[in-house]
DNA sequence: AGCGAAATACCAAGAACTGGGGATACTTGA
DNA sequence: TCAAGTATCCCCAGTTCTTGGTATTTCGCT
C-alpha cells in the first residue's frame, strides 16, 4: 500500500483556511482513489432536528433528496455507527459498531437503487454538542478501494478539520458578550462554586458576584445559572477544559 | 513529501482490535519519523470521582511527576487548544488556536527543562465531552518533522481509534449512570425548568423530581445542579443539540 | 468635560435548591 | 426467595438563587 497519492491532498488540506476548492479537492481525491461519490456533513443538534449545518456532497440528486424528504437522518445506521468509532469504518461492517435492524437494511438497499454503494465513513466528534462525517462511496457493485482507505481516512480528517475551521463551527472563545468580571464569576459557578465561594476567590462581596451573574443572565436572556452556562459554553465564553475536573466544595 | 512511511502503521493499526503492540507501535512511530518521545491519552470524566484514564506515554520520568504534582493538566495550553481543533496542531502554532498566556509559555518552559521540546498533537473528541489526544514531541533544541507531520496525523488517528476499541471507552457512552427518570428529569432541568416545571411536564410530583435529581447529584458525587448538568454533558447523556436555545419558561 | 459601560456594593422578599430524614410498591437478578 | 435497585411520594430545616431595586467609583471614549 502506497500513501504516496494522498501528498498532494494532504498538503493541501493541513494548511487551508478558506473553503473555497475543499469540494474540488475531496472530487478530486474521489477519482484519484477510485472513489465515486463524497458527502462531508456537520450537524450540532442530537434530538429532532437533524438538519446538517455544513454539508458538501455530490451524491445524485435522487438520493439527496429521497433522504431529506422521507428524514432518513433520523434512521441512517452510518450515522450510529458514527457514535461508536473513532475511525473510518466501511458500510458493510457496521454490524461490527451497531446492531443492524431490517430496516436499516432497506435503507442501504434504497441507497443502492439510488446510486450509492458501498462507502467508507469517517466520523468526527466535537466538543460535546456537535458530529460531522467525511464519506467516500462508490457506484453500486463497484468495490471500495480497500489499498487506500488509509488515504480515505487521513484525507477525511484532514477535510473535517478544515471544514470546522472555515465554518467556525469551533468558535473562538470572545468576550464579546460578557464582561471579564461576568465571565470569571460565571467561569467558578460552572466549577460549581457557590455566589459566597466565588467571592471569596476573587476576592469581591458576595453580592457583586451576584450581580455580575445577574447582569450575565440578562444578556443572554435566560433566568437560571444552568442555562447561563450552557449557553456560554455554546458560545465558547467558557471551554469545556475550563470546567471539567474541578473539585467541587467540599 | 512522501508518505510510504506510515504504511506497516497505517495497516497494523486499522485493524488492531487488542492494545498489545500499540505502545510499541506508537514508539517506532516516533524513530522512523524522527520524533523523539509520543503520549496518548482519554479523558473520560468530569468531577469528584476519579475514573480509569487512558495514558501511554514514554516522556520522561521526572516530566511526568512534575505534571502529575503540580496538576498541570488544569493550566496546559495543549490541552485547551484541543478544544478548538479537529486536526493535529504543533505547540508553536497554539495561539493561533486559543490565547496564550504568560504562565502557558512558562509552563512549556518547564517541559523544555524535563526534556520535552517541541511536539505535533492530534486532538479527538468522543461523544459528548469526553477527549483524547494523541502528541508526538521532540527534544528541546530538536525540530519538528514537517515533512511527516500528516503522517503523524493518520498514525494518531489510527492509535486513537485502537485505543477507543480496545479500552471499549465509546460503549460507556450510554444511560448507564442515570436511570432513565434521572436522566428525563435532568434533561428538563438542563433546558431551564425548574423542579415544578418539570415535575408537570412529566405528569408527577415536584418531590419526586427533587429526589431524582438529588439521586443523580449523588451518584455524579456533586452538590450542584450545574456540575451535575456538565458531567451528564461530559457524559455523552445529554447532548447539547438536546439542552441548547430551549424556549425558557417566561 | 461629559457620557456610558463596567465594576463594585448593598437591601429585601420570595422562590428554588440542598441535604437530612421517611415510606411504599415494583422489577430484576442472584 | 431475598436483596438491590428503581420509581414514586412526603416532610423539614437551612441555604442559595432569583428578581426587583439603588448607588458609587472607575475607566475609556468622544
Amino acid at each position: 500500500m502506497s500513501l504516496d497519492i494522498a501528498e498532494g491532498f494532504a498538503e493541501e488540506l493541513l494548511g487551508v483556511e478558506t473553503d473555497s476548492g475543499l469540494k474540488e479537492t475531496l472530487k478530486r481525491v474521489c477519482g484519484r482513489l477510485g472513489f465515486d461519490h463524497f458527502a462531508l456533513t456537520f450537524e450540532t443538534r442530537t434530538g429532532a432536528d437533524t438538519s446538517p449545518e455544513v454539508l458538501l456532497h455530490d451524491y445524485p440528486a435522487e438520493w439527496a433528496k429521497v433522504y431529506i424528504t422521507f428524514d432518513l437522518a433520523g434512521k441512517d445506521p452510518v450515522r450510529r455507527a458514527c457514535d461508536k468509532s473513532l475511525t473510518g469504518f466501511t458500510w458493510e461492517s457496521i454490524d461490527r459498531l451497531v446492531p443492524m435492524t431490517r430496516g436499516d437494511r432497506q435503507m442501504l438497499a434504497v441507497g443502492r437503487e439510488c446510486g450509492i454503494g458501498d462507502g467508507y465513513t469517517v466520523p468526527r466528534h466535537l466538543p460535546g454538542l456537535a458530529r460531522g462525517s467525511c464519506t467516500f462511496a462508490v457506484r453500486p457493485g463497484g468495490s471500495l478501494p480497500t489499498r487506500w482507505l488509509a488515504v480515505a481516512e487521513l484525507v477525511g480528517a484532514l477535510a473535517l478539520g478544515c471544514a470546522a475551521r472555515t465554518s467556525g463551527i469551533l468558535r473562538l472563545a470572545s468576550n464579546a458578550r460578557l464582561s471579564d468580571r461576568q465571565r470569571e464569576c460565571l467561569l467558578w459557578t460552572a466549577r460549581g462554586k457557590t455566589a459566597s465561594e466565588t467571592a471569596i476567590i476573587l476576592g469581591i462581596s458576595e453580592e457583586t458576584v451576584v450581580q455580575h451573574l445577574k447582569m450575565a443572565r440578562e444578556r443572554y436572556g435566560v433566568h437560571c445559572r444552568q442555562s447561563l452556562i450552557l449557553s456560554a459554553l455554546f458560545d465558547g465564553l467558557i471551554g469545556f477544559g475550563d470546567v471539567i475536573r474541578w473539585p467541587e466544595r467540599s
